[in-house]
DNA sequence: ATTAACCCTATCGACTTGATGGGGAATGGC
DNA sequence: GCCATTCCCCATCAAGTCGATAGGGTTAAT
């Protein structure tokens, strides 16, 4: 299941996207237009920024705008970034790999190759998709 | 990410389906042999029971046994009843369809779309293999 | 009757999740 | 130089989940 992490993450770059124009965002904003706890939105924001989606500008007039092109940022960067692996066991991760402490040989392993299968299929999709596409999907 | 639970479920599954001749399969050989705790396995298979794959017979010689073909026992009915909805958001599940709490409008929502993609391409790679092939793969 | 095995309930510690609070540090306006 | 604004960091908390374990009850073959 999506966390509410990821989920207010994707709608905080939606967010900020469509209202690039306005310049730097401030969390306030983003937390009441989305209804998103504002110290929750903090940290996820953080993240997304050092996660070199996002940056942001301290003081007055301050706030979040996106450092990359949002034709650039893909699904799959923000839900690794917010939820970690994609992959639904660690032994077939790109990301994140780590052995299985059960499984002994993954060449055998008939999870191994299902769960690669998996993976494929999914970032297959949250690899094409990119927040500029998402944003203009949700804005109509 | 896979819980132990359906990892479990799944290892024991294959090795009853690949010692099916062998007739009902105790608790204790499944634990021993896969290396489970005896007692988290025994809910395990209890739930597979409930939900229609395996059966069981009681007292001495008992255990349990397949009750389907295991050719149309597919990955995502076993992964559905041990882990619950495959779809990442309760908005886009098939099983378990339940409306999200923020999202005022499904239609008009990025997440909800992509999400569906993704269920449906995770779906195709679950719903094609079967218990058979998983067993046949394992053990070679 | 005895024994092997399934079945059910309850509990436990560790971890994760979502949320909150209290301060700091930097920036811009005056 | 001061002050409001805003990002940043730390620590904590309640609730829930996960994996594991314990104890006892029920069924059925010998």
């Amino acid at each position: 299941m999506l966390s509410k992490k990821t989920k207010y993450g994707i709608k905080a770059l939606t967010y900020i996207c469509s209202h690039e124009s306005d310049g730097a965002i401030p969390i306030a904003i983003i937390s009441e237009a989305e209804n998103i706890s504002h110290k929750f939105l903090e940290t996820i924001l953080l993240t997304l920024k050092k996660g070199g989606i996002l940056s942001s500008k301290k003081g007055k007039g301050g706030g979040y705008y996106l450092l990359k092109d949002p034709k650039e940022v893909f699904m799959s960067d923000i839900i690794r970034l917010l939820s970690g692996p994609i992959a639904m066991v660690p032994c077939v991760s790109l990301n994140f790999y780590e052995k299985c402490d059960d499984c002994p040989d993954e060449e055998t392993c008939g999870i191994n190759r299902l769960m690669l299968e998996v993976r494929d299929s999914t970032l297959k999709v949250l690899k094409q998709k990119s927040l500029a596409q998402l944003t203009m999907e949700s804005s109509k």
